[in-house]
DNA sequence: CGCTGTCATGATAGCGCTACCATTCGTTTT
DNA sequence: AAAACGAATGGTAGCGCTATCATGACAGCG
């Protein structure tokens, strides 16, 4: 019967605000006997109170519909169970993959993603950031590991478990990815094998996928070595059949010699490795084609694509339980993860 | 030079509790030499007050480096500007699409997305809302408008927006999405008229991907209208170019006289297709095969897939345009919008 | 028997922000 | 000139929840 009233001398009609209906955990205490925190703690930490007192608690959130307010328990303990994800790009199947495998891991353990897209703006990705800092997030989870400055200075101030996937190296905290220039020497060095010595390695705006670019030097490293020339074309859209197949006809115009392209993914090469044929020409005979990714599209193409198989969702659970064990208070025994990368040949070269 | 102290007469050490050391908009206010409220308007109705005050608010924002407390704005105001957007998949390109739409429009509002994946489990999609309207969601989309009876009850009972997305009908609150039944019906109408008697229609978990089962049934419809049995084979797997294969090589099994294949997704339809060129048959000539979706592979394909090309990016973009408008406070003028459908029709049928 | 330790519960005081009302001041209206 | 109004600002009181500390009950211990 305790009074909850504010404020009991104020001389005026008390001011109200409450528009909303919500059924509070106050309510559902008074329902079910007990006081309003051990409402909370019968269910946030249920080993805590006593089966009698759980019973009726979670009796009474029954009964009366109760929804908790996370926004009211977020501020109140500054642990939100929102995991902020951000990849640059949601038409590219590679970033879906791998939210995929974040997500089937996180949501098991009771988080929820709030995601943002940058679209391959490192400005964006700093107000996407400022944004989801905003929402007390657990963590943060961001393809790449280049930021802008100001994204970085936020970051690093950040006193939260921050993720950063897709590429390996040296990063904020914890790291889940692969060597993409190791990736790029190891196709090269496929191409070299089979015997190809015109090689023209294709990508789609490169300052922007930056990791295809990373691919290409290591690339280039490889035939450098072997006194080779590199050359590279560069598209201006997106990677797509579309843009593959305008990237082959390219090729063949400014470097009628090409005997093998090097395309920075799967798309772009499948793209190629299709109009290719509906041209006529043969693969790998007239031209060869690699990609990298391992989409599933490359193993039912004629040739198979030869490419170079990233393990995206498991990159992404692999992340996600690096997270958890670190937000389960865990020592993280490796802030790095080289999830490794496979070459997967197929009769396209 | 107000004291802030929460209890002066404290007879004990003050219970404190702040442990992070966040800026806050008190802070802020006291810096700009405002107080808080001036502050917090100067930020989210810049309008309402004067030039000098929003100047030295965002002064003092910038030289803090302070980072609104999204949590603690929300609980105020129970506003969050976030929007729960739940799909049954993502692997299935389909609904990343749609995601696309609605994130590019929804963020250039300010609006964040709260993620959630069903697995085609309806319970699932309880949880997930439940758990949506903790965070006082400005507005919920979801895929279809098939719930369980507690999420329908939940969601009735919500007074926020609700945007039922992919299939149009009668929904809860907005509605943006095509008739699945109609465009199962168009493309038997285009084997028909093409001339082929014997049509299987392939589908994967029929049951989960109903609006795949809508589109059998308008198949079999005009099928029965012309006294053609309409037999249907079902798939354990879900949509992928490898149950494609898998599904032409159990109809040429099952059903031996098999003149066209209605697939219930272009994956599906492709796998199949690139399957049938493996094993050299003929396409149209021995099977013809047709899609659902128009997705880009199809259309890079030799032949060109047969297949209906659904609006999915616009349906996002449109989703949120409407939701916008809603959450603007202007009435809604159609609760109901049919983004339609376009027959593609390609060289495999 | 008092001392300490553990368990279950509760009272209190915020988390950081904004809705609500009140106040001030300069301008317009009758 | 008085009244009425609008614009800019501020004081106060929460939003609904949980961290923190305090309490009482009961077991184990010398």
């Amino acid at each position: 019967m305790s009074k909850d009233s504010p404020n009991a001398d104020s001389p005026t009609t008390a001011r109200q605000r409450r528009s909303s209906d919500q059924v509070t955990l106050s309510q559902v205490a008074q329902v079910a006997g007990v006081s309003p925190i051990t409402a909370s703690r019968a269910l946030n930490y249920p080993e805590k109170v006593s089966d009698s007192a759980r019973r009726s608690v979670l009796q009474a959130v029954e009964s009366l519909g109760y929804v908790p307010n996370l926004v009211a328990g977020s501020l109140a303990s500054s642990r939100s169970r929102l995991i902020a994800v951000i990849v640059p790009s949601l038409i590219n199947s590679v970033f879906v993959e791998v939210i995929k495998g974040l997500q089937e891991t996180l949501e098991a353990e009771g988080y929820q993603i709030l995601l943002g897209n940058t679209d391959y703006d490192l400005d964006r990705e700093y107000q996407l950031v400022r944004t989801f800092l905003g929402w007390s997030c657990s963590a943060l989870v961001t393809a790449g590991l280049r930021h802008n400055t100001a994204c970085h200075t936020l970051l690093a101030n950040w006193d939260h478990p921050i993720m950063e996937v897709m590429e390996l190296g040296k990063g904020m905290d914890l790291n889940v990815g692969l060597d993409h220039v190791d990736a790029g020497r190891c196709m090269a060095n496929h191409l070299l094998d089979k015997g190809y010595r015109h090689i023209v390695y294709v990508g789609s705006r490169l300052a922007q996928d930056y990791r295809a670019s990373m691919r290409f030097d290591g690339h280039k490293a490889v035939l450098k070595e072997k006194g080779i020339d590199a050359p590279l074309l560069e598209l201006d859209n997106l990677g797509s059949l579309q843009a593959g197949a305008e990237g082959l006809a390219q090729v063949l115009a400014q470097y009628p010699h090409t005997q093998a392209i090097h395309f920075a993914n799967d798309d772009l090469a499948a793209g190629a490795l299709l109009a290719a044929q509906r041209q006529g020409l043969n693969v790998p005979g007239d031209i060869a084609i690699a990609g990298f990714n391992g989409l599933p599209l490359g193993q039912h193409v004629t040739p198979q694509l030869t490419t170079i198989l990233s393990p995206r969702e498991e990159m992404g659970r692999l992340a996600a339980k690096e997270l958890i064990r670190r937000l389960s208070g865990k020592n993280v025994y490796r802030r790095q993860h080289d999830v490794g990368f496979t070459l997967q040949i197929g009769g396209s070269t």
